[in-house]
DNA sequence: ATGAAAGCGCTAACAT
DNA sequence: ATGTTAGCGCTTTCAT
């Protein structure tokens, strides 16, 4: 599978000693006027630079790194092409702009998924990682989290080694469910994702926004109807089109996130429904949701805030703070003309 | 800015040395079971990979990049949050998926664009990158070529150091200017980003796709109105509605990228008008374009295949290869609900 | 103010 | 089959 890259005929990039030869100087030297040290001439100074200037030089952050930073933060995305996660980044990359800091996403490829990425930014010595990985585990994250700081997103684990910066699930499903509810509905539908295997304690975000549907539900003697998917949008759009396919089709559709409701939103369109025959409802707030021609009704958890917040949790750790930090960031509901009132039940 | 990260009291990570003493053996022989290089007794392997496995250890990165590979491709995108570049890293991270190597993408980030990030890449001692960076200046990249294996897409340039994967952006746009006077539209006008400076030379494909989009309309006696946003949706949005808003507005809009044509769209929606009223084309074919309540009329230009091409080039060219390749891809129209026949001209 | 030299964690050439 | 050793490009004492 991996073989070795050739170096062949390739020219070598300028090391630190051809700029000291260059400059006529030592390699401390040189290393000193790149690090501002102190104890550099201006004469030194100025040599050293026209070298530097001259070679095209660049120091290697590999070789500076063995010894201190490399300024690299990383970023960990569960999947390419969530527009939430899209934000999240955006934030994240603009609070870090000018910070002399340099961002690198890694996405969870393929199948694996996870810790394997998590290892890959650790090993590629980033000075800490941003990540929003609902499925590694705590105990594997604390472990880590004395190594590196870390800010995980979206994770309600009280862990003692690393921050998270979390949105207020709970509330934010009970914002939808009570919207949906005041509206009339009775007959509502829950599209999420399949759960993980280990996410039955409550920490992730899906989970908490499923059980908190399911106890409105049951509190107002409803019926749940919980339909899974997976995560992208043709997903979600294959299995709300079954869902609305069937007979006694729901009055309404809770979607675990935009991404989700978008491809339900397909679905209801397909079908030759409105949103008077068929409300849904959505979570994350992307950019899409306030289309008009989208306008879907849904949850804003501030992405971009939260990008932004984890890069300054992270640089503060970074900086030495050692004590765990856990913002939670409260939703607030957006409604628009994706949920309409229940129309009238035939029964 | 920056400050030197406190490496306090954070553990450190085990080193191949704490390996090697911990199985009893040397360095060279732990380096070689990690490499499954030549020459290692089934019974040394056993003790290496306990020790590993009970140490924790994963190898540095920096530190092997600094003898050979570090086994990471860098993926520069001019911008977060367009749809189309995410459809390309899809294809990138599909391709690379299960090849040992790790891909990072940079977000070319604040104002700074193209080469910075690029600088940055190349510092982490990535193996390769591929970037889409109409920016940059060919000759640096040249220069840089030599250094490393680089693929650049949508770059229409014959470097000879670095591969392109294009898309036939004159023929992409011959396709939209057709379609849009067969449809009956005389005022057409065109939505694009600004030129950069240095686009002058017809190497950037929304510089080509207005060129072409300005003989066609000379070549049929028709004038050219060309309008320039910044390149996000509510960019777009704005400029559009600015353009829509006009007395004499177009009867069609043929927007440089699908970005703009959501823009657009909202701009046409926010307006009150239709498609009857005016047509949008757009660029790209992102996934959003198919879905029924966008339907969007557009150009294919195969963004996962083209992010696949380009990984298989970079492979090749970390091979070993050194002549340039340079694909091009034949890009298609697909016609949807957002362009209609011209209707009643009044004057 | 400047430089020599040790060492960061690894690989590879060369012994044994 | 295994170990020794010399770097890779940098930072960092420690001399001068």
């Amino acid at each position: 599978m991996v073989t070795a890259p050739s170096e062949s005929q390739r020219n070598r990039r300028p090391s630190m000693l051809d700029v000291a030869q260059a400059a006529g100087v030592s390699k401390a030297a040189v290393s000193k006027v790149i690090r501002n040290a102190y104890g550099v001439s201006p004469e030194m100074r100025r040599k050293v630079e026209l070298a530097i200037e001259t070679l095209g030089y660049r120091p290697s952050v590999a070789a500076r790194s063995m010894r201190g930073a490399s300024f690299t933060i990383g970023f960990e995305i569960p999947q390419l092409g969530n527009d939430f996660f899209t934000q999240v980044m955006q934030g994240a990359a603009d609070e870090l702009a000018g910070s002399g800091y340099q961002l690198i996403i890694a996405p969870a490829m393929g199948e694996v998924k996870g810790a394997p990425v998590l290892d890959a930014l650790v090993d590629r010595q980033v000075d800490g990682f941003v990540a929003i990985s609902p499925e590694v585990e705590p105990e594997w994250l604390e472990r880590l989290g004395k190594t590196i700081p870390i800010v995980l997103l979206g994770r309600h684990d009280k862990s003692t080694n690393y921050d998270t910066v979390t949105n207020d699930d709970a509330a934010g499903a009970r914002l939808v469910m009570d919207h949906l509810i005041e509206l009339g509905h009775r007959d509502i539908a829950h599209l999420t994702i399949h759960a993980y295997p280990q996410a039955a304690e409550n920490l992730v975000p899906h989970e908490i926004r499923r059980r908190v549907y399911a106890e409105s539900m049951s509190r107002k003697g409803l019926d749940a109807r919980v339909t899974y998917s997976g995560p992208l949008e043709p997903d979600a759009y294959q299995a709300a089109f079954r869902l609305l396919s069937e007979p006694n089709r729901p009055t309404a559709v809770f979607a675990a996130n935009d991404t989700l409701a978008i491809g339900a939103l397909r679905a209801r369109t397909e079908l030759g429904l409105t949103a008077e025959e068929l409300s849904i409802v959505g979570y994350d707030n992307i950019d899409l949701a306030a289309h008009p021609i989208v306008s879907l009704t849904t949850v804003d958890q501030f992405g971009r805030e939260s990008g932004a917040k984890a890069i300054r949790l992270l640089l503060d750790r970074i900086q030495g703070r050692t004590e765990a930090r856990h913002e939670m960031i409260t939703p607030e509901l957006r409604v628009r003309a994706s949920s309409r009132f229940a129309t009238m039940q035939l029964f």
